[in-house]
DNA sequence: GCTATAACATAGCACAGCTATGTTATGTAT
DNA sequence: ATACATAACATAGCTGTGCTATGTTATAGC
């Protein structure tokens, strides 16, 4: 009998792609350029293990922009949804916001030149989160019945994307994101809640720290 | 008598590097990989030339990252101040929005990793033309009389660059820009702009083409 | 134990940006 | 007019890049 899929040896071990993408990580943090052979002179595996865990530096580098997604969609798991969903979608915003300024490198690669289908996807994925607080806002009668979540979702995620892209690659100073809190409450307010209720909602939620 | 500064032999000639960075962004847009041979392969002009001209292949893309700036002022000088300084504001930011899209690839290099000092005054010098509209707009009484021209401006390029990234460089459709209005109406009401009248001075700056 | 399989190590390839060196063209001074 | 000084230019070769071809080794199933 022939178990094709079974017939399996020398598993490759899933501690060297983590090791790796996390001294990758590392790297970019510390601003050393990242090479194949500079990757690996760290570690105790040689330069083939890139290309039998990752096919290759693009898969490397593909797979560290899966990283970054995934610890912003960690970073956003951890704000609890409270009885203010609009305070809730102010502090989803605040730790994308926070998750940028954190890693910031990391950041730019997310959202750096080779997109595919994957990266696509978990960007959708952590967008999902906004997607939620949007909904609940809604269905809480804090923004017009007729409000379109995903819609909303993504005009906070522009609005957060375009601040801190502009603080964290360059242009803009680091103080530029105090400019949230009002663009939010723009937003929110254009949407339907009320101005007064929705500026102590917003002011709840963001995180002056961001600003330091 | 010693002239030093005077004596120059053999000057560059400055359509060589127009030619380079011509040739660059065309490469640019066709998506044909930038090197430094493939580049001065369609030329007449030698490796050397990217060196005399621009210190190496570095000061290159610097250069083709000024030359986005310079495009993008262009296009904005286009757009001629009418009566309404709202419609003039969002005129701008669609302007903006038309120039990323007709050169995304030059638009992905402008914000991309490397930037220094020089570029970021390009930065500023375009905003400023933002800044101006918003200025305008203060003293015709549209926003409050404490606007500050500069944070407004500062406001809608940071719609401008988050819709525009998103969509330019990868997860959003195209088809996202359409809230590019919404979000304008309520960033120029909140900062104090009568909310009818404001809409109908966005809705005449803007123009529905982008979103095709 | 034997064999098949795949992870692994090594060496070398093509190409990248860059630089050292020689050549040529051009403005200045005699 | 001629000679010189200067810098743009052409050529060839350098180091380092990602990648691949080839041989080696460790592991799973019979």
């Amino acid at each position: 009998m022939l178990c094709i899929l079974e017939i399996v040896a020398r598993r490759k071990d899933p501690a060297v792609r983590t090791q790796l993408i996390e001294r990758a990580a590392q790297m970019l943090r510390t601003r050393e350029p990242i090479t194949l052979r500079s990757l690996v002179a760290g570690t105790s595996v040689s330069t083939m293990a890139v290309y039998t865990h990752f096919g290759g530096m693009d898969g490397m580098w593909k797979a560290l922009r899966q990283e970054g997604f995934t610890r912003l969609a960690t970073r956003l798991a951890q704000v609890t949804p409270s009885a203010d969903p609009v305070r809730d979608l102010t502090a989803l915003v605040t730790a994308y916001l926070g998750n940028a300024l954190d890693h910031p490198d990391l950041y730019r690669v997310m959202f750096d030149a080779n997109f595919d289908l994957e990266d696509a996807q978990a960007a959708d994925d952590t967008l999902e989160y906004l997607v939620q607080a949007a909904e609940r806002g809604r269905l809480a009668g804090r923004y017009r019945a007729d409000t379109n979540p995903l819609e909303l979702a993504t005009q906070s995620w522009a609005i957060a994307h375009g601040l801190v892209s502009l603080v964290a690659t360059g242009p803009l100073p680091r103080p530029a994101l105090a400019h949230g809190p009002l663009l939010l409450t723009a937003l929110f307010t254009a949407t339907g809640d009320d101005p007064d209720r929705c500026r102590r909602s917003v002011a709840s939620g963001w995180q002056p720290r961001l600003t330091g």
